[in-house]
DNA sequence: GTCTATATTCGGATAGAC
DNA sequence: GTCTATCCGAATATAGAC
């Protein structure tokens, strides 16, 4: 269900883009599938320009007309796996129930990582020993952080240990869920009980201060 | 504070070892040490034995005395890094409040993983592609776990679910100490607040059941 | 158990023609 | 933008002497 969502930025999509641009497009999506695919079959790190050239059909040479170097494969990779998230939980339908909202919320992120281990490990692990992406990359991770963000706030949660207790508990859902039953949902399906075990914290934690409780 | 724990199991400490066997066991250790220095710097998956070789003044076909291939090492490791973390837990000295002693112990575990970045990923993650403890090196994994198991039955958990919710705890607290506060403790700073969390959801879900509730 | 020497394979990257 | 040809370095692993 996933599909590479690696358009340009500020692309009109009339005359701008001519049939070599649309060639172009292509092939660049094609090299981002195969190279989630080879990560997937050889490890993240152990991604061998040579085997996705010839994936893509194209000599080893060639794909440095799309990269200038490995770590630029990676830059890409994580823009669009970055990109393939958000496409992910934007396509959520709002209750209007903030606390169910954030409960949906959580299960989509877990279940993204749950099939996407090496989405998963590039963009919330560090596995690549020296890689940092781009400026223009790393804005879309800040974007996703962002909506998690604002769901967390229509749910009442904005106190920054909060936040810290939140994210731990849905990173370690979806590393539990990846490490121990990668492709099953034996830790998604606790996400709901995970959500609530957190909100009902943060609800007596607040009555107790209200009561001048320490 | 970490040291290389790696004895031969059951070897008596008298004469079975001689001078020979020392000075191997002693090379055994700083090779281990080494390792995990590389680790550190180049990433786990990028270890050089030539660079190992010479960081432990032998030449690179030498080391294949003590392990007969690169995932050899890594099976020493993981067997080696889970000696550490047995050794770091057992240095708990016990309190009778089993609560108060499960809090130790999360902060124990997060702190280690938190000090010891690409041991937490050895033991934790699956950073390497093809690699698989030795049932050996296994065992010493179960070991820990078994250690987790008992701590947490004596603080009155055991069902299968909660398990899960637990391990998911722990691991989302040690792995954004990690990846986001390396060498810090912002995070092993909310053990005690998530275990509190955590085991205050449980009581109120088994005083629901008593009381017939859902 | 450690050495020298070497086999073999594979990696990323560049030059320059078309 | 894609190709052929090639460079250069690095990797793991083995053979065989001492």
């Amino acid at each position: 269900m996933i599909v590479s969502t690696n358009l340009e930025k500020g692309e009109a999509p009339d005359q701008a883009v001519d049939r070599r641009g649309r060639r172009r497009e292509a092939k660049r999506s094609q090299i981002l599938t195969q190279a989630w695919a080879l990560a997937e079959r050889d490890g993240l790190a152990a991604i061998s320009l040579r085997d996705l050239a010839e994936r893509v059909d194209l000599r080893q040479p060639s794909l440095y007309a799309y990269f200038d170097s490995k770590a630029g494969l990676y830059d890409l990779m994580f823009a669009d796996g970055n990109r393939q998230l958000l496409a992910h939980v934007g396509d959520q339908v709002l209750s209007g129930d903030p606390r169910e909202d954030l409960v949906e919320f959580v299960r989509l992120l877990v279940g993204f990582s749950a099939d996407n281990v090496v989405r998963h490990q590039l963009l919330f692990q560090r596995t690549i020993p020296g890689f940092e992406p781009s400026p223009e990359a790393y804005a879309l991770a800040l974007e996703f952080i962002e909506v998690a963000r604002m769901r967390l706030a229509a749910a009442g949660v904005d106190s920054p240990a909060d936040l810290d207790v939140f994210s731990a508990l849905v990173s370690g859902l979806a590393h539990q869920q990846v490490a121990n039953d990668p492709g099953g949902d034996r830790w998604v399906r606790l996400a709901a009980r995970s959500v609530d075990m957190f909100l009902t914290e943060i609800d007596q934690r607040q009555s107790n201060e209200i009561q001048g409780g320490h």
